[in-house]
DNA sequence: TGTGACATGTAATATGTTACATGATTGA
DNA sequence: TCAATCATGTAACATATTACATGTCACA
């Protein structure tokens, strides 16, 4: 049995990658990059110039497998995880769950709150009102997507869609807060 | 009158850091790193090898300015906001949000969920327990650092906090979802 | 015949991360 | 005097982004 050598961490995007490879394997890697671009998150952008190289530095550590497979003159490369990839997953998921991934959070929305100084009173709602009108828009949007993942049968997806969700709802009640706030503190306008 | 040329748009860290700049100025590039890395939201690590480039190109792009000062021995660089900074900034938070600032999202625990099918019943069970237990301590330590930034007076960060806060709360709830729905899922175990 | 989805990649670019390195000042 | 904080940076590294480039196949 051989010892695994100390070796670089994987990176989100290729942890998520090989989850994308366990549930949807044998899978293109033209596959994986279509998840990463549908999926409700948007943290990463589905480029080719990130999943194709990522998936390759999955293959080369052994994490996944491909086979390349043709169909008339068109060629694709079918990946599905090893026992090594399947026992990094459980790795990932098992405890402990890292103290960074529990406090992540980022909302381009509220990291401008904090320059709301540089506008006038009302300059302030204006902002607040349509961060607010197109959160709320969202908040419908990734309902309708989460209903349609629900009758879908696919539980992981429709949770992950439903996690998307609340976040969203979460956002407006937030902003809610925040517009009552301005209001109280606006006063003459500048 | 000049004509600005086209030039490339700032990045996240670039925009907050000059949001910094405004709040806190006149002040140094590694006051501007503290922020960071104090901040609730742990998107940015606040690494120096991030903020001290950062400010150069908002320097040279002239949305700040430095002035070198010394005390002693000590040499620090002060930088404050340009007129050019501040329209910037104003420019970012007047309309239109753009639709990727509003759909932006990410978990790092929700990524896992789609890989779940690489436990077994019971160590999903373990999963979300470990996560909402996790979860539950970091909404108690949200509270009391928001509430203090309550106290002190300083309503953006304040509510930026806030802000922090439910989005912390909107997980627990989802993650007792999740909890419920693998319960009823489960049946036997591995 | 042409459009759009499938499929695979590369190049240029920039940004951010960790780790290293240095030195002054403050306060216990 | 020692540790922590203030203060400024650099180097190596990997990763992700956008844009480009190519070609097949299904179908209307």
């Amino acid at each position: 049995m051989v010892k695994s050598r100390r070796t670089r961490e994987l990176s989100r995007l290729e942890l998520a990658a090989l989850g994308l490879v366990l549930t949807g394997g044998p899978c293109t890697a033209y596959w994986v990059q279509r998840q990463f671009q549908e999926s409700l998150s948007s943290f990463f952008s589905g480029s080719a110039g990130a999943v194709y190289p990522a998936i390759e530095r999955l293959e080369q550590r052994g994490l996944i497998e491909g086979r390349t497979s043709r169909n008339g003159e068109r060629v694709s490369r079918q990946y599905k995880l090893t026992a090594g990839g399947k026992k990094t997953l459980r790795r990932w998921l098992l405890p402990p769950l890292p103290a960074e991934d529990i406090a992540f959070t980022m909302d381009p929305v509220r990291t401008r709150i904090f320059s709301l100084s540089a506008l006038s009173p009302s300059e302030r709602l204006r902002f607040v009102d349509e961060a607010l009108a197109k959160t709320r828009r969202r908040v419908e949007e990734v309902r309708d997507d989460t209903e349609l993942l629900g009758q879908s049968g696919d539980l992981y997806s429709y949770l992950g869609g439903l996690g998307v969700l609340h976040e969203a709802e979460a956002r407006v009640r937030w902003l809610e807060e925040v517009r009552a706030a301005l209001q109280e503190e606006g006063g003459s306008d500048d």
